[in-house]
DNA sequence: CGTTACCCCTGGAGGC
DNA sequence: TGCCTCCAGGGGTAAC
């Protein structure tokens, strides 16, 4: 349950439930993720208090204090990752990975094709780790706007789609919000970046905000086996535009929605609307 | 340097 | 009822 969107509802979705909670111990079942957890993760999160809960892109960082230092749980959720809370005597199923157990419950990471990320990171600072390093703007930060997308994307030749799903330029636009966002824009994703002009960087820019805002109003996602935080099931049909309805007639011009592939992703928009 | 093709993995849907 | 193929929110790497 990936996009930006859908992580920064989870975000404060379980911020009430495990601000200030003591870590008593905790649990790694399967370590095989997108990259190995730390095999000793539970000496290392052992006695720690969760303070807080920030995003940065996809990624939730667990503000993770000890008696003499501090250090970041880091967590992203891949394609299908996904964390609760549940009761302490709940038994683990087929892809509950981790467990952090706190006195009076469990935070329980599942993530059934196990593109996810649980690592540690030691410190103050979790921005230096080598998963965060090399990652985009916040598209909701007032850093972005128009004129940085402008400047961004002069020398990138490929097609606007693909650049706008690139962590290493703008974090947390995934596929659904890519394609809603162009359309939002009347912007065609195949247009090469470098070809969109400064008026229509202005309005891109604006169609993500937006996008990324509402979709984070409604409270969820379009995503199908969507969880809430809590484990109750969060399937909020958030009307897309374009997203998945190839085939479809555009709620704006009656014409066909058309789907197509790009860098082994499927894109939905409609070749009247955006150009 | 920027772009693409392929890989990681499980499960659900649809065709036969 | 199988069994097979294709597809899915992400992202890293190798190769052009």
């Amino acid at each position: 349950m990936p996009e930006l969107p859908e992580v920064e509802v989870c975000r404060r979705g379980l911020l009430p439930g495990v601000a200030g909670r003591r870590i008593s111990r905790a649990l790694v079942r399967f370590p095989r993720l997108r990259e190995a957890i730390p095999e000793n993760l539970g000496e290392l999160l052992a006695g720690r208090t969760v303070v807080d809960i920030a995003r940065r892109g996809k990624y939730l960082l667990f503000d993770c204090r000890g008696e003499a230092d501090r250090g970041w749980l880091i967590v992203h959720l891949g394609m299908t990752g996904n964390l609760r809370l549940v009761a302490g005597d709940r038994p683990p199923g087929r892809h509950d990975h981790v467990d952090l157990v706190f006195d009076d419950g469990v935070l329980r990471f599942s993530d059934p094709r196990r593109f996810g990320v649980v690592t540690w990171h030691p410190g103050a600072d979790p921005g230096c780790h080598p998963l965060l390093a090399g990652q985009g703007i916040e598209p909701l930060s007032a850093a972005f706007d128009g004129a940085w997308l402008y400047a961004a994307t002069r020398r990138r030749s490929g097609p606007i789609k693909t650049v706008l799903m690139d962590a290493h330029t703008v974090v947390g636009v995934g596929n659904i919000y890519a394609a809603e966002s162009l359309f939002r824009a009347g912007i065609s994703p195949l247009r090469a970046a470098c070809r969109i002009g400064r008026e229509r960087c202005d309005r891109l820019a604006a169609a993500i905000k937006a996008t990324l805002a509402d979709a984070i109003a409604a409270g969820g996602s379009s995503i199908r086996d969507y969880v809430h935080s809590d484990g109750s099931s969060g399937y909020f049909q958030i009307a897309c535009a374009v997203y998945d309805r190839a085939g479809q007639a555009c709620r704006r011009c009656r014409g066909t929605i058309r789907q197509i592939r790009q860098a082994g992703r499927s894109t939905y928009y409609c070749p009247a609307c955006q150009h």
